[in-house]
DNA sequence: ACAATCATGTAAGCAGTTACATGATTTT
DNA sequence: AAAATCATGTAACTGCTTACATGATTGT
């Protein structure tokens, strides 16, 4: 695959073609924003990719007019709709399990004694269940359904395997 | 949080610890077997990782006695043991939702035409039933129970969002 | 006036990637 | 004899990271 886009170069492309021409600030901010450390959304990531993303004429910038200071805004080309759906279709990517590091953990984590254990499960099941609630609160984003149902997957997940029922009840 | 361990190098850490001396060799091996891209365990990055390790005295190699070929074998220290389990313990890390190639897609699926839509998700959902029958059914994978049930979840979530019922039934 | 936010980038560094390279040993 | 596997690395590259830098505009 020659010029095969990363999955920050894809997201990105996806939410210019979903929600129309944006500056790379405003991308920036909305990639910042996400639940997950994974969209970290750094000037030092999203400003070379745009350029890099322009030199592929995947998008094309022009100066923005709606706001008052002075602002590139980017649009998706017609070869950034075949790129970004390409993307968007790669079974193989898709069908990979990715990184979740609470995953990753689990399977070492009978090596630490079963207090700390029991605690570290305890913490990240409360914090996953506060982070479900804010993004449940949170009107603006967009994924709110698909967080929250992942959300709820790992809840129960970490109730099958351990959490509270591993520390207290056995 | 200074010289904190990457994931790579915890989960190497990690598998030193729980199955004793190896070789890199065998470390890179490992992680390539694992069903997921993420670890790709090239030797690109499995050597230069624990020339890594081994300059931060977090393991120690010596010249492996078992095996008929000259090999290094490294063993987890003291010190080892300590930063695995910080980063094993790491809740702040641990609670982040990580990357999921289909989540991120899911997303954005409804810029696709529906046809291309309802496809993909089927074919998503057969990888994902096929790779839960092969680790299942692979013996010598420590984290088989971990997997399946993760996979079972996403097969959920693929019922639940989509695949045939979006596809055909509608 | 001052702070915050908008907006755009650069610089150095790092942990990965793919591809290449070498040579010994074991299996067929 | 040839192929596969064991075993160890290096080289060039890429896409990110953090930190820094600049300046205009807006809100208090």
């Amino acid at each position: 695959m020659l010029g095969m886009l990363t999955d920050l170069e894809g997201a990105v492309l996806a939410v210019i073609a979903r929600d129309g021409a944006t500056t790379s600030y405003k991308l920036a901010r909305e990639f910042a924003s996400s639940p997950s450390q994974f969209w970290s959304g750094s000037s030092g990531a999203i400003y070379p990719l745009m350029a890099r993303l322009r030199r592929r004429e995947l998008v094309v910038g022009k100066p923005d007019a709606t706001g008052r200071r002075k602002a590139t805004s980017f649009s998706i080309t017609i070869q950034g709709r075949r790129e970004l759906e390409t993307w968007l279709l790669d079974v193989d990517r898709a069908a990979d399990m990715g990184f979740d590091p609470l995953r990753t953990r689990l399977i070492f984590l009978h090596l630490v004694p079963a207090a700390e254990r029991a605690g570290f499960l305890d913490e990240v099941a409360r914090r996953t269940a506060e982070l479900s609630l804010r993004i449940a609160a949170d009107e603006d984003l967009k994924a709110r359904e698909h967080s929250v149902s992942w959300l709820n997957m790992r809840l129960a997940w970490l109730r099958k395997f351990g959490a509270s029922a591993g520390s207290r009840s056995g």
